[in-house]
This record gives structure tokens, sequence and C-alpha cells, in this order.
DNA sequence: TTCGTCCTGGTA
DNA sequence: TACCAGGACGAA
């Protein structure tokens, strides 16, 4: 499940790789296209031809800008892959969008589930997009005050709240999961109930768990693979995530898998107390 | 605010 | 063979 850590990774992998390199052709080898709003032809005939200018990610979105002012948005949902290669390998079967580059480069979209998106925004829908969601955990502007405005307004459970991509941008059920053992939270709190404490640990694990997911180039368990195809390493440094009847790091009791916000939650019920 | 939907491979 | 995994969105 490609988050803010494995998103961060693709872009920063490819943004070394395709800048300015030239869109020379588009193919569309789903029948269910995987572009959004526009129709295949439509999508190449506005992309082919202009030259990839910056890669940027906001939230779990990676945002390709071209140089006759579009963007390409890519969000990989659940199996996403952006992949590349070179025109001689073998397409894999899971390939649903190709883009051919200059300089015999081709930047592909892989996707086992099909449920990925891609889609082209002008400058305002860039815009529109940025301004719908929360903010950047990683950036100097997410202080413990602004975790704590947004929370506040909140009435539904702390893992529901932090999973909303409005109230916070780029967390997962990963990192959400890790981010409230770390913190000692219960994911069924009520994010209003939080003591000012506990809303700087939440702060600080948040911080912690992303910076050390992008540290390891992210978490692989199946799916996830960076740009250049190789898994993250994360999965070997989670402390509940997908550890159900393992012993808690901290205590040893074992940790719970149950259901929160609709979601599968990891947690140990000694260090994570309901409130 | 919660639930169903999209989708397919892996697992019980 | 049925169910589970889950990001985002629309419906109830």
């Amino acid at each position: 499940m490609p988050e803010l850590p494995e998103v961060e990774t693709i872009k920063n992998d490819l943004s070394s790789e395709v800048v300015n390199h030239l869109i020379e052709s588009v193919d569309s080898l789903d029948p269910r296209p995987a572009i959004f709003g526009i129709p295949p032809g439509d999508f190449a005939a506005r992309v082919v031809g202009a030259c990839i200018e910056q890669l940027q990610r906001r939230g779990k979105y990676l945002i390709i800008t071209l140089s006759n002012g579009l963007h390409i948005v890519v969000h990989l949902r659940m199996t996403g892959r952006l992949i590349l290669a070179r025109p001689a390998d073998p397409p894999s079967r899971l390939a649903r969008l190709i883009l051919r580059l200059s300089g015999r480069l081709e930047l592909r979209l892989e996707d086992q589930r099909k449920f990925a998106t891609v889609s082209l925004a002008d400058d305002k829908g860039i815009e529109d997009l940025s301004r719908r969601l929360g903010p950047e955990p990683l950036s100097e502007g997410f202080t413990v005050e602004v975790l704590a405005d947004r929370l506040m307004k909140q009435r539904r459970s702390l893992k529901a709240a932090l999973l909303d991509q409005s109230v916070i941008a780029g967390l997962g059920n990963i990192y959400v999961d890790e981010a409230l053992f770390e913190a000692r939270l219960h994911p069924e709190r009520r994010p209003s109930s939080l003591s000012r404490m506990e809303l700087g640990r939440l702060h600080a694990a948040i911080r912690r768990v992303l910076q050390m997911g992008l540290a390891s180039r992210g978490t692989t368990f199946s799916d996830y693979r960076d740009a250049f195809g190789r898994p993250g390493g994360y999965q070997q440094h989670l402390r509940v995530y997908r550890r159900a009847g393992e012993p808690c790091p901290i205590c040893g009791r074992p940790i719970v898998k149950t259901s929160v916000a609709g979601r599968g939650t990891h947690l140990c019920s000694r260090c994570q107390v309901p409130g």
C-alpha cells in the first residue's frame, strides 16, 4: 500500500531519471481506461511532445509536471507501481499504461488490482487537489498546534481521523497503526479527549514512523516496489502492523488484531489503553 | 458516520 | 469456495 514514504521514494527515484525527458508516445493497455475523465486518445494527444519538468508529491499523489502547463496526477491506491524500464524489457502482464520517453526510457504503470488512477490537471486542478488535502506531516509547518487544531474538530475515532486525507495527507493503515503504537494511544480514543502531552507524543510519533519508513525506502509485504522494481525495507521494523500474536516489543503481551474504522487494526491492549 | 464498491491474488 | 486485504468516493 503506497503511503507517504513509498510515494516519496518513487518520486525521488524517478526525478533523477525522467526529468527533461520528452514523452514520445503513450500506450494504454487496459480496456478499462486507467485515465480518469479523458478518453485515452485525448490523454495521449495532450501529453505527447511535452517534456517532463518536475515531479512532486502531495499526500499519496504523485504529480508529474509537463512543459505544456499540464500535470499528470497519479494515485497508486493499493497495488499500483510506477516502474522505469527499457523498451526491450518485456512488459509485465500487470502493465496498464506506458509512457515512452526520449532516451529509450519507459515509465510503466503496473497494477494488480486496477485501482490506481491517472488524471490530467492544470495549475488550478492541482491547487484544488492540494486544498482538499490536509497538511504534509513532514513539513516544517506541521506543528503540534496544527495537529491539535485539526484533531479537535473530529468526533470519530482517532484512527478514522488520521486515515482521512483531508485531516492529514499521506497516512495510510500501516503508518497509522505504527504511529498510534509509538504514541501509546488507542485507535478508538476520541481525538478531542487527547491531552496536550498525548498530542505531543502523537505528533512526534507520526513524524518518526514516516521518517523511518522513508529511510527504509518504504514498506513491502507483497506488492509495493520502488521505481526500479525493488522492495522497501520498513516491514522489518514494524512493531505492530501485521504482527498479531507476536509479543509487544515494550511489554511482551501479544499484539491484537481488531477492526477500527472498517480497517484491520493492530495494537497492544496494555500499552494502548482506551481513554 | 458508516458501509458498499471497485479488483484480484492469497489464504483459511 | 468464501473471505480478506484496503484508498477513496458515493450512497444511505
